[in-house]
DNA sequence: GTCTATACCGCGATAGAC
DNA sequence: GTCTATCGCGGTATAGAC
């Protein structure tokens, strides 16, 4: 964590946490996941069956996963699957569900936060960066599994699609309103923030230099300048 | 085609197009993809093969698309696909090979022209987003199916993503040099930047209002801002 | 080079004992 | 709720006639 105040500010530390003279209460890149599930799951065994499924998912794809190599990873029979879920697709929604509701949440709380046009773009830019890249595995397979949906589940997605699109365009018509940001095409810049911070998880590896929380603070920088808000 | 001379000038119109009074001599976008494989397939049953194949791995992906799909999309028995490749992977490894090393070559072209850093990084954008969103289908499955390679055959995708990166990276740092650009973090930026360009591909779609050519040119705009060269 | 027929395998999912 | 065993389907790839 080499950024300071903004950064920070953000990543959800509290005052608390600062006394406390900890530079961070975020857990691991690698257990943030695990933590997810832990928090939104009852239930051991199907923890260990979403996080064996993400890793699978994640390192080869939804169809060249098998039931059998996730089954194995959670340390249980083939059968036992389907106790828990009702299919593999069943699996793979559940873990959506969960990934894609946490991360809309706590982007909607960051966007619901006070500040000028351009503190909350760059907020909202970080938090989309940094919020997916922690869970990152998991955020992936939300991002890439789409196809496999049915026309219901894929609808459930779009929604949250919809509603972080939303967040940011009405953050970009504000700061145009107040004669802060300079666009050019609403529409297409729109659309180019949103994807810019999805297409981290195309790159982004725990190993890289920076983390989560400064990767996202770079790039709300660059979008500032994409906005000529300087 | 609503742009007119940036545009135009990177997209591949001759005077002598323009001479003629057309508006553009770019293939339309549903088939600019046969006319590459025609540009670089001599057998007309490899090509439909081909043709068939992307459009199966767009659609439903590599591993959800059967050869029995394919073949039947392409007019032959299961049978057939085996005379002209030897097995599933390999067909998926030619098309990435003609798509990849096209965009490749002519991004490099493109690269290669004359200009100041400014003037050549907006083309540079310009052509990263115009030219794959042309061939949208077949460059989705190369971006999209990479995990499906053997590690020879990652290697060689990995080394014309390489090159794009290069490509861009000695743009940044020429802009740098001249005093043209302010960049914080360059490898962040340039990371950012090519992530952008492909990112468009997660979204794109034909029935879009902006051709290909328009929306690389959005683009480059807000690319230009991001390097704060304006 | 194309076809029909088929070998062979591994997948998702279920049955039934414990 | 977990296991072992297994069903049945559909996949990739091949054999052999034309």
């Amino acid at each position: 964590m080499a950024r300071k105040t903004p950064a920070a500010a953000v990543s959800g530390s509290t005052p608390k946490d600062q006394e406390k003279g900890r530079t961070s209460r975020l857990p691991s890149v690698q257990s943030a996941t695990k933590d997810l599930f832990r928090r939104e799951i009852e239930s051991p065994t199907i923890q260990r069956l979403l996080i064996a499924a993400v890793d699978c998912f994640w390192k080869s794809g939804f169809h060249a996963s098998s039931t059998r190599d996730i089954a194995k990873k959670a340390n249980l029979s083939p059968a036992a699957v389907y106790v828990h879920f009702k299919s593999k697709e069943d699996l793979l929604f559940r873990i959506i569900q969960i990934v894609a509701g946490d991360v809309l949440r706590q982007i909607q709380e960051t966007a619901a936060m006070d500040g000028d046009p351009r503190i909350r773009l760059w907020r909202i830019v970080q938090a989309s960066v940094a919020l997916p890249a922690r869970v990152y595995k998991a955020a992936t397979v939300v991002n890439t599994e789409f196809a496999v949906l049915s026309p219901a589940q894929r609808k459930y997605v779009m929604q949250i699609r919809d509603a972080l699109d939303d967040i940011v365009e009405s953050c970009l018509k504000e700061g145009c309103a107040a004669g802060q940001f300079q666009i050019d095409d609403l529409p297409v810049t729109k659309t180019a923030i949103v994807a810019l911070c999805r297409s981290v998880l195309t790159w982004y590896s725990p190993r890289g230099s920076l983390s989560p929380e400064d990767l996202g603070a770079a790039y709300g920088d660059l979008v500032i300048r994409m906005v000529k808000a300087d």
